[in-house]
DNA sequence: CCGCTTTTTGCAGGTTTTTGCGGAAAACTA
DNA sequence: TAGTTTTCCGCAAAAACCTGCAAAAAGCGG
């Protein structure tokens, strides 16, 4: 086999899987392991693919890994916030978990616009003091420390005295079987809580998320009123939850 | 499976999750614990996230949003807080409003100290999750901008209905006739609650406000069990509180 | 076709990386 | 305080890597 072809087989093989280990290359091709290092030194130099020890990794893949969370998906939160902020209009009475995009919300909230928020989140609440118009309504409880959350029978009937405009709910796992799900037990009962005293649930939540589960179900698919991802609305990963029922933006 | 790649799982379960378990990995990805903990040694020391005791967490959920210290008679609030940290001890359930002092006194609490803390007081609650082992009770209820502080009577009736061993109050403004006084209506309903929800009641003020005063007044210098102030207790400046019956220390 | 250079390939060796393991130390839990 | 879990540290084996070398293959001018 030419050396061309073989670094062409290379090239193909890694456009298929994304990466590809020497000790494979070498059976496939029958030659001995010198050799496809020597390819793969080749081609790295050649900007074409990156050698990692055993074997080698496509562009595409490493892209990814090195472009982490605060650019890629930073980019991703900024345009769901910029979906979640059509739904919110003034003088409304909003219910929140915490999260990451839910804490991108609170800061993408234009300055005059006035809201009664109520959440136990303490980094939400830290967001909204920083906002000069919006009322705080803080969920009283024992403080999760891993969610940095309140949470207990206590925030629980507090929430289930309120009729909220709308609910926006951290999301941990969601897919059109199991419906919105997490793994702490706790901070799923004040999830649940919410989800019967508001209006209309919303869930906003990067794509990476969708068709996931974890063991706790917090509600089923069909309460959820809306569902915002980065992805455009028309995008076929979103088509079973539109199925649903959920109005997907 | 390559090194890359594992580490690339492993940041894509931190973005998702916010958290992953040294064990969790070590299952998913079927290799030994020692390699996930080199992989997130690594990771760690390229800033990726942030490694514990068991596991690791994701940056962008952590931020510790540091509150610049004042230098401002600091070196008197440190001889106050020492003064303070004597009155506390393992088990301890303590009440407290908000203020500078206290939030002195909750960063100086040793690290192995186990109290339960119960505030409305956000910049307190956001000292108390910066130690490993402190309980917080969050006091729900209208959060008052310019206080940071939970009011109302949603809070006042939660702090009735528990029996604190101490409560430290922020002090705004103390002398001998009038008492522990304040300027804000809400916030004196509040400490209000609170004297009468402790076993003892803890003022620490430097001693600039000593004999001074404010229009509303949460108590009488009666209930007040102990005065923390920079002074020497013997100080001259003190005889009149001691005489009231306050303890001085 | 021949003698020459250049390229490619495999191999032997020595070095570096990676990984798992055992035991001690540290940290956490009750 | 005692007991469990997690971490740290050193070691050793395996795998992968690099270097230099030599043989085979290919290219090339005459």
């Amino acid at each position: 086999m030419l050396k061309k072809e073989r670094q062409a087989y290379i090239m193909h093989q890694l456009n298929l899987h994304n990466k590809v280990l020497s000790v494979d290359l070498c059976n496939e091709i029958a030659v001995s392991e010198d050799t496809i290092r020597r390819d793969l030194q080749e081609l790295s130099e050649a900007g074409q693919l990156i050698k990692v020890h055993g074997g080698a990794l496509s562009m595409a893949f490493n892209e990814v890994q090195f472009t982490p969370v605060n650019v890629y998906s930073q980019a991703h939160k900024k345009l769901i916030v910029s979906k979640a902020l059509q739904l919110i209009h003034s003088g409304m009475f909003i219910l929140t978990s915490g999260g990451t995009t839910i804490l991108e919300l609170i800061r993408a909230l234009p300055p005059q616009l006035k809201l009664t928020i109520m959440t136990g989140s303490i980094p939400v609440i830290n967001a909204c003091m920083a906002h000069p118009k919006l009322d705080v309504v803080v969920i009283g409880d024992k403080l999760s420390r891993d969610s940095k959350l309140t949470v207990g029978a206590e925030a629980i009937q507090k929430i289930s005295h309120v009729n909220a405009d709308l609910c926006f709910l951290g999301t941990n796992a969601i897919d059109t079987q199991h419906g919105l799900t997490d793994n702490d037990w706790e901070v799923v009962q004040i999830k649940k809580a919410m989800v019967s005293s508001a209006s209309k649930v919303i869930c906003m939540t990067i794509s990476e998320k969708l068709q996931t589960y974890q063991p706790i179900s917090v509600c089923k698919i069909e309460k959820i009123d809306y569902l915002i991802t980065e992805l455009d609305p028309s995008d076929k990963t979103l088509a079973p939850f539109k199925q649903a029922g959920v109005t997907v933006i």
